[in-house]
DNA sequence: AAAAATAACGAAAACGGTTTCGTGTTAATA
DNA sequence: TATTAACACGAAACCGTTTTCGTTATTTTT
């Protein structure tokens, strides 16, 4: 039953010709003629011959293949950058290998290793926690020392230079910020995560920014730190039930959705006591009851981003085009947990 | 800058000796002399020297590439299944190539064509709704008989044989109806998909056959069948306003949330004037409020196990192993949209 | 009719490895 | 001392393509 996958060879040999005519043939070269081509090309057709992509990988060079390293992909936000990156890439003839770091700084280097050895054409990646933590970026230099393109998405870094996409999380944050100072909020609890992430960092800023200039002070105490994983509702608990804020600014959607849980059990009404914004625009803030409003980072517009400022970079050889970052403007989505 | 990647060549060329030599030294072959392979070894380290990937690959007509292709990456249960492929597949030193085929028949068809020819050593694949819908398996079939290994999870079809993981539907929506049937429950809606999904169908014959055996008929018109996309809430409303059940059972999440919202708009208690139960136990059902009961399928495992049978089958060449389905339990579980 | 041009194809190198099968040295055996 | 083993290495085929550069015939030109 295992149908053979026909190669060049076979064809030669059945046709009684040799492999490099068979090869021209099927490109439909000029230098071989009209009956040659016709019955080889036939021939091709009947046996539903395809040429081997390693082989030919091996030869240009060239595999196709994109690299993707992401921290998690049971995350909303990287599952559609994903998508925007499989969008683009596909309609231009390229597969997208995906592997996931686990938020780990060790699997990031193993996966990247994997791939750097000739599987893939270029990388596109978000950094993991734990690269995050430890600053340790020798594994992304090597690589593109090695002249492989790199775009990193969202969680970036200023020490490598690459093309890089994201949006502008510090602008995000103050947008919703102001969202919630005009509302007439002024006791804003910022749920944000530990500091090692850029991302975070940025957000954090934008909060402070925004209350500053509305002349407030940033106060430390409505500012709660968590860590990215197993998130204690308990903590939070304690936390809101201690400075009883009038509106709550989450970095991200999951603090949000706990924040809002929180003030619900707590008898109070959001957002008639108790404004929420969060960052993400995921499944539970388009769900949550009230629904949540957000700050959008358009993921699948930074994974198109992403791989078309990739894809250029790997057929374009004239390297020295320099790095461009595309910034990418959030978008607040008002919803039912701010007023109007 | 650009330091080029190193070569078995390049390190003969340096060290005077000949590929095959090198080559056999960085496997420790005992064919070499111990100075031979130290000054060898000690050359390919301090260059960082590492085997190119495809050219073993088209040696090896092995790629340790795994082809999954998918209907949807933004989709919670989808994705719990790639982080099991992922972690078994990694492990065993394969990586993923991940290709959607946003539900389309076409894309499937063109997914499978890119990986097939060379790409990688199997498939594991769950199908579009595009090819459950017209029952077209002939690219299934192809690739099977070219003797790659294929591995169907979840969405699945009797027409191929391979090997095959899923959950036993019929199971798990039988023990979610038994479940409202023993609340008290006895007007039980059904919101559920089109019929082409085989998932959907034997969730509907789990339903089915719960109310048979509580000596109830199957009462159509206590059944709503949605298209999958694009989901209308008015329609969910009119629908539950109509036949007032007093539980719901749906057979995905979302339709389950909905429902929910609509039974909570209309000012009855979830769960204590009805009760809801979803399928698969994703975030939306974790953080809904009240937290919706679902039947867990177990995605994570599902992954593993699809990964464990397909690089089982493409690392023992002794093919005629008979094809396995293998079908797990489904778990319920209880959250507060239920009753205890 | 001799020289040049053209047409149609094949040989071989190349991509970067692995592996089989020599082959020339040295060391052990008869 | 002649023969054989063991040792250490290299040549070459191979995986499946692409592509350059011949090499024949045949046709055109002078």
């Amino acid at each position: 039953m295992l149908k053979q996958k026909i190669t060049l060879k076979h064809i030669a040999k059945e046709l009684d010709v040799s492999i490099s005519t068979v090869s021209k043939a099927l490109k439909n070269s000029e230098e071989i003629s009209r009956d040659t081509k016709e019955k080889i090309q036939a021939f091709a057709k009947l046996y539903n011959y395809k040429p081997n992509n390693i082989a030919i990988s091996l030869k240009n060079k060239r595999t196709k293949n994109i690299g993707v390293i992401i921290p998690d992909i049971v995350h909303h936000f990287f599952t559609t950058v994903v998508r925007g990156i499989e969008n683009y890439a596909n309609a231009k003839g390229y597969n997208v290998i995906v592997c996931l770091s686990d938020e780990s700084f060790d699997k990031e280097v193993i996966n990247m290793e994997m791939l750097a050895n000739g599987s893939i054409d270029g990388f596109i990646m978000s950094l993991s926690a734990g690269t995050e933590k430890n600053k340790d970026f020798n594994h992304l230099k090597e690589v593109t020392q090695q002249g492989i393109p790199m775009v990193l998405f969202d969680r970036i870094t200023e020490e490598i230079s690459c093309d890089k996409v994201l949006i502008d999380d510090m602008q995000g944050a103050y947008m919703a910020t102001k969202k919630l100072l005009d509302e007439g909020r002024r006791k804003i609890a910022l749920l944000t995560t530990e500091d090692f992430f850029s991302v975070s960092r940025n957000r954090n800023k934008g909060y402070e920014k925004a209350l500053r200039d509305f002349g407030l002070g940033l106060d430390e105490d409505l500012v709660l730190r968590l860590p990215f994983m197993d998130i204690d509702e308990h903590k939070i608990s304690e936390f809101l039930n201690a400075i009883h804020p009038d509106a709550i600014l989450s970095v991200n959607e999951i603090f949000g959705i706990y924040g809002m849980r929180v003030v619900q059990r707590k008898g109070m009404r959001v957002p008639e006591d108790v404004s929420i914004i969060g960052f993400t625009d995921g499944l539970l803030a388009k769900h949550a009851n009230p629904s949540l409003t957000s700050v959008a980072q358009h993921g699948e517009r930074m994974g198109e981003i992403a791989a078309n400022m990739l894809i250029e970079r790997v057929e374009n050889e004239s390297d020295e085009v320099a790095y461009r970052t595309k910034i990418l403007e959030p978008t607040l989505i008002e919803r039912d947990s701010t007023i109007n």
